[in-house]
DNA sequence: ACCACTTCTTAAGATACCTTAATTTTTTTC
DNA sequence: GAAAAAAATTAAGGTATCTTAAGAAGTGGT
């Protein structure tokens, strides 16, 4: 067996929760997913490459993040197990990545690629609803984060972020954080001065 | 007829740009939809209460906005003509809103009950289809609005507003635009000056 | 045409957060 | 386990944006 079972188990687990799917069609789906490792600061999309699969981690921590033109990096989501993580624009367009896709820590993912998936759109339909959930699922959250950073202080921010994602927190360093959070590290460290 | 001929058009053109469907398929997923209109200020869904439909726009212009508990507004979304508006999160989690929609202009939306749409992903998958494409597109503009919100000034980000949508720049009041971008209208006012 | 109401502007003072730069602490590497 | 590299802290000075308050300019209703 190429793949590692509690990985795929993992996956599984995640496409159940969601829609109900018979056994065979699920091992159909599961059969498209291949396994990547990744080393620590190995690069599974960089800028300027096209997205072609659609990844769920299993192990490990990787993160997304945009470098504008002065070099600052913005990271706009963590991949823990469990999680999904992709430079969608890119995938969807199949135009290049403005994201790069980088793994913090050692790290595995499945992937699945874009034609494979398509195709399974037509064949397992409740593959197609499982997407649609996710997406859905997704951009609420999206959507509640904007609203966070528009509407709390940093402060409340990151006590956010602490009580909600403690897991994350303990697996990326802070100055991660601090770029996620939208502000720099600086003023992350002196926040926990001032606890 | 009940519904004006135009608006459910519009509609129609919305998913046939989208998605590939029969005549017959789309004839039934038109029929589910009704159309509501609202006078000026009116709400479509206040904060409390819950989301049944799918909401679509084909006439004036509405906002979706969070009151924070100091009475603070954030608007999240614009809708105009063309364009689906809702509080997501209470219409897919079938709980309480969070957000207004209100009407800022006179406005007609067409919706669908959400025990109609669920009924009709099964009937029609051409419309899961196209929920789950809409929702990706959905998730990358958000996403695109969000790393602006977090690496742009409110100078660029207004140029940038203005740039993408002069259509709703010319619909909805300043002090709204400022909401949405995340500043004061006093500083919008002062961006303005020092154009 | 008027009055009330809403929206926009101006300006002064306040503050949340940034920049830079140096130092300390922690982690990685060989 | 020493040297190098990466991450976190501290502090001083700066700036983007906010708050408050007042007035000006639009807009809508009768």
């Amino acid at each position: 067996m190429s793949q590692s079972n509690t990985n795929v188990k993992l996956l599984a687990k995640n496409i159940r929760e969601e829609v109900p799917i018979s056994d065979a069609d699920l091992q159909k789906v599961l059969a498209a997913f291949r396994e990547r490792r990744l080393d620590k600061k190995e690069f599974l999309l960089s800028e300027g490459e096209t997205s072609h699969h659609m990844r769920f981690v299993t192990e490990g921590s990787l993160r997304s993040y945009f470098l504008n033109e002065n070099g600052q990096e913005f990271i706009t989501q963590f991949g823990i197990p469990g999680w999904w993580i992709n430079d969608l624009y890119s995938y969807l367009t199949q135009k290049p990545a403005s994201y790069f896709l980088q793994a913090i820590t050692p790290a595995t993912v499945l992937q699945i690629h874009r034609d494979q998936l398509t195709q399974l759109y037509d064949e397992v339909p409740m593959i197609e609803r499982f997407y649609r959930k996710k997406f859905e699922k997704a951009y609420v959250a999206l959507q509640e984060r904007n609203l966070r950073g528009m509407s709390l202080t940093a402060r409340d921010r990151y006590d956010q972020f602490r009580a909600q994602y403690r897991d994350i927190e303990q697996s990326v360093p802070q100055y991660m954080i601090a770029s996620y959070l939208g502000i720099t590290p600086e003023f992350l460290s002196s926040l926990r001065r001032n606890a």
